[in-house]
RNA sequence: GUGGGUGUAGCUCAGUUGGUUAGAGUGCCGGGUUGUGGCCCCGGAGGCCGAGGGUUCAAGUCCCUUCACUCACCCCA
């Protein structure tokens, strides 16, 4: 028979590799919570028009990334690709603005794109992603960025780099296009194929290009910067200046430009080194008028989203967690097993992570259960303990043991495990 | 979608110019101590050598096909 394995780029989140997931979202709502914000759980599927409508019908994500499916009825329904487009319909459809000027929401869960798989890159991926809908104001930049390296940083990264830039606007990104695409055609003899293919279809996306050739092209472009309207500028002065005074270390990337259409002025994104080709753990910005454009409110918009196997990835070993066991019971002879068999079954109904073996083995074989299982103590007793109502728990780090009466046993034990 | 690399024990990998019964480390189980873990020593279990076809007296090894994984491109978390 053959055997079913797990649909490609899909993975298997290991027992192993648990704590370190639990440990980061558990980081992530404290300190989310502390900066007002408030998760919100939104479906994994949506009909496809939100994506198409949020993202840009002409983006990779909606062109050739999707996974799209047609319910029993027709409709066409689309397995997330990434979360704003969802937090956003929920905003519009329980009518958040009108509770609150301000609305701060975070969400964490896996997304969908059927891309090639390669290092650091899923068809399911992790993010953990932020929203503040309803604030413009350079401030809610900042909030949003500090909040992010913070976070980044209590989770044990180093050596963290954060790039922004500014996008422009409505206003003012159309005439920066306009320059960069003139400034293409005169030398687009000398760009790869694809940096010619793009100059119709997203000129913007040449300053990712990596092709050396281009590179040098690329260099003497026009810069967004340079084309900024008067409140794009100030704006992105203020930004900076709040960052400066907040210390938070940053670049300035004049050719960040993201992927998906919607975002205006902040843009910004965090690298590490060790990643392969896919270095950026995370990134966001501001899209302004994406909440009108999806029949909502007229109110800005500013977001991140974080790659959490990215996240894992850089995590130095010294931060990673592991399972652990409060007592194990090792068990000598039929008596002993039983009485062990309730002590563990009465030591877990009061919350203590209690193990055992029940197949009466070796006390040898035993103690190595027990040190496998990363355990503190190990209660030890056979027949001779039970006669004498007196039995050895040994503190496993210490080798120290000492010696507890079968009376009041359960009280004992689980005063000594829980004072620790 | 395009290109490169790799498929041998649960995991990481050796395996010579094709040549008998396919190995190591690690992990797992047991023993060395008749009742005490980590280190050390000994033993054991565990492989359709990714799959299918071909060449050959003989294929893990050579050829073809196919599948999977992986890295990179495009693009992104």
């Amino acid at each position: 028979m053959e055997k079913i394995t797990v649909i490609k780029g899909f993975k298997d989140i290991l027992p192993e590799d648990t704590p370190d997931w639990c440990r980061v979202e558990l980081i992530a709502r404290q300190i989310f919570g502390s900066f007002g914000f408030r998760e919100i759980r939104v479906p994994i599927m949506e009909k496809t028009e939100l994506f198409k409508r949020s993202i840009g019908e002409t983006t990779d994500i909606v062109e050739k990334e999707m996974y799209t499916f047609a319910d029993r009825d027709e409709e066409l329904l689309t397995l997330r690709p990434e979360a704003t487009a969802s937090i956003i319909r929920a905003y519009i459809e329980h009518n958040m603005l009108s509770a609150e000027p301000v609305t701060r929401l975070f969400t964490m869960g896996p997304m969908f794109r059927r891309e090639r798989p390669q290092k650091g890159r899923f068809r399911q991926f992790h993010q953990i992603d932020v929203e503040l809908f309803g604030d413009d104001k350079p401030q809610s930049d900042v909030e949003v960025i500090l909040m992010l390296i913070h976070f980044l940083e209590s989770t044990g990264l180093s050596e963290l780099a954060l790039e922004i830039n500014s996008l422009g606007c409505k206003a003012c990104r159309p005439a920066f296009s306009q320059a960069v695409v003139n400034y293409l055609k005169g030398s687009e003899k000398e760009l790869c194929p694809d940096c010619q293919r793009r100059i119709t279809t997203n000129p913007l996306r040449v300053f990712d290009c990596k092709v050396e050739s281009c590179s040098s092209i690329i260099a003497r472009a026009p810069r967004i910067l340079d084309y900024l309207c008067t409140g794009c500028e100030e704006h992105f002065a203020e930004v900076k200046s709040y960052l400066d005074d907040l210390n938070v270390q940053y670049a300035i990337n004049p050719t960040m430009v993201r992927g998906l259409d919607y975002y205006v002025r902040t843009a910004f994104e965090v690298k590490s080194g060790s990643l392969g080709a896919q270095n950026s753990l995370a990134g966001g910005g501001r899209y302004d008028g994406l909440i009108g454009d999806l029949g909502g409110p007229e109110v800005a918009g500013i977001g991140f989203g974080v790659g959490i196997e990215r996240l894992l990835a850089c995590l130095p070993d010294t931060e990673k967690s592991k399972y652990k066991t409060d007592l194990f019971i090792a068990a000598l002879g039929q008596r002993a097993q039983k009485i062990g068999f309730m002590l563990a079954c009465q030591l877990r109904r009061a919350g203590i992570a209690a193990a055992m073996d029940y197949s009466d083995k070796s006390l040898k074989s035993q103690m190595k259960r027990a040190d496998k299982l990363n355990s503190s103590y190990t209660l030890i007793f056979g027949d001779k303990e039970i006669d004498e109502k007196r039995l050895e728990l040994r503190n496993m780090n210490t080798k120290n043991q000492q010696v507890l009466l079968l009376d009041n046993l359960l009280d004992t034990l689980i005063n000594i495990i829980k004072e620790r």
